[in-house]
DNA sequence: ATTTGTTTGCCTATCCCTAGATAGGGACAA
DNA sequence: TTGTCCCTATCTAGGGATAGGCAAACAAAT
């Protein structure tokens, strides 16, 4: 009864889950109401409309996910190490639930997507690449990457690497590859 | 009047388009039918229903991108350029169109999709990774490879890479980045 | 302290639209 | 006249969204 959780936030974490399940256009206010035993229209109460909850969505995983990243650059560990663990987040959100990352999904669909939450998109990429390029920038500096790499352009390949690994092992029912894939971006790119 | 395309295939075309633009869940019969010129229901003619249509879509989509490989394999260039010539199918996709791969978008809903779909979609991966581990393994064999590099891994990798790239380059509308990532996959992977 | 007003949090009921799907018919060519 | 091809008409399920109600909680006024 007493749940600890509120409606709003149990809205939000459902609705979180069916997009990096099924994707945006992959799921309903029914879906969510179901899973939460409330009544779909209850869901405009909090969130006007799809966009508004998806965007909602997008905002509070762009925040929790930069909090993370914020934590493990804390560590004051090796970029090498860094990066592995940064790419552990999906490591586990793949090997626990099965679920790719959200931005990745909602990404996919960005041509079917409103203004709002197409920002809301692109402001999480932007934000990644630049924290993994500093990540990398550091490790050439130290010596421990190659230092011919364009730390910006690597950042960007070793994003697309690890989002295009969720998929494929995905696909393959193989969560382990993204594992592979993590560890040989790494390596290549250590001198 | 006289459409040199029949419109089996013209349905199988534009479905395709559809995939690619707005992924599975993002289109509907009346989408195709308004675009070509016919009635939904005369789409079930042809394709009793969706999912037999996505899967005719994505087995099409293999055959055409393993003639394409088929090709590129054959002119017998070094693995270097081989691979780079891979990667400019997707380019081209990207630039052309603002397209994603068929099957990339199919693979990130494949939550949603019915067997036979998953089937498709699975069996699309699977040879273009076998397709990829020949290419670099041949570059190995001929020096032209790093030889501590795992070939089936790198295709992978390399697979990811590119698919994730697509996805990104499209969020940052900028076509040109998944150049980026391709060249900079290949520059890795030389000794 | 009791009444009154206001906000919060969900409900019921219903809207209109779109989804995929089906049945059956008409035109036309072989 | 048989089969091909696409149509009209219609169905049922489900989509997001809206209007309005109602109970409980809280605040304000008497």
């Amino acid at each position: 009864m007493n749940s600890t959780v509120s409606t709003r936030d149990q809205i939000l974490g459902c609705a979180q889950n069916l997009i990096q399940m099924r994707g945006y256009n992959g799921f309903s206010f029914r879906d969510i109401a179901g899973d939460i035993g409330i009544k779909s229209s209850s869901i405009h109460y909090y969130y006007p409309g799809k966009t508004d909850l998806a965007v909602a969505v997008a905002e509070q995983y762009q925040a929790s996910f930069m909090e993370i990243t914020d934590q493990l650059i804390a560590r004051g560990e090796t970029a090498a190490a860094t990066l592995k663990a940064y790419a552990g987040v999906f490591v586990t959100t793949l090997t626990q639930d099965n679920k790719l990352c959200l931005c990745g999904m909602l990404a996919s669909e960005i041509n079917s997507a409103e203004p709002k939450l197409q920002s809301a998109i692109k402001a999480f990429f932007d934000q990644q690449q630049d924290v993994l390029t500093t990540i990398i920038a550091r490790g050439q500096s130290e010596g421990e990457f190659r230092s011919n790499l364009d730390a910006a352009d690597f950042a960007k390949t070793y994003l697309a690497a690890l989002e295009g690994a969720m998929m494929l092992a995905r696909v393959n029912q193989k969560p382990s590859d993204i594992l592979i894939t993590s560890d040989q971006m790494i390596a290549l790119a250590v001198a």
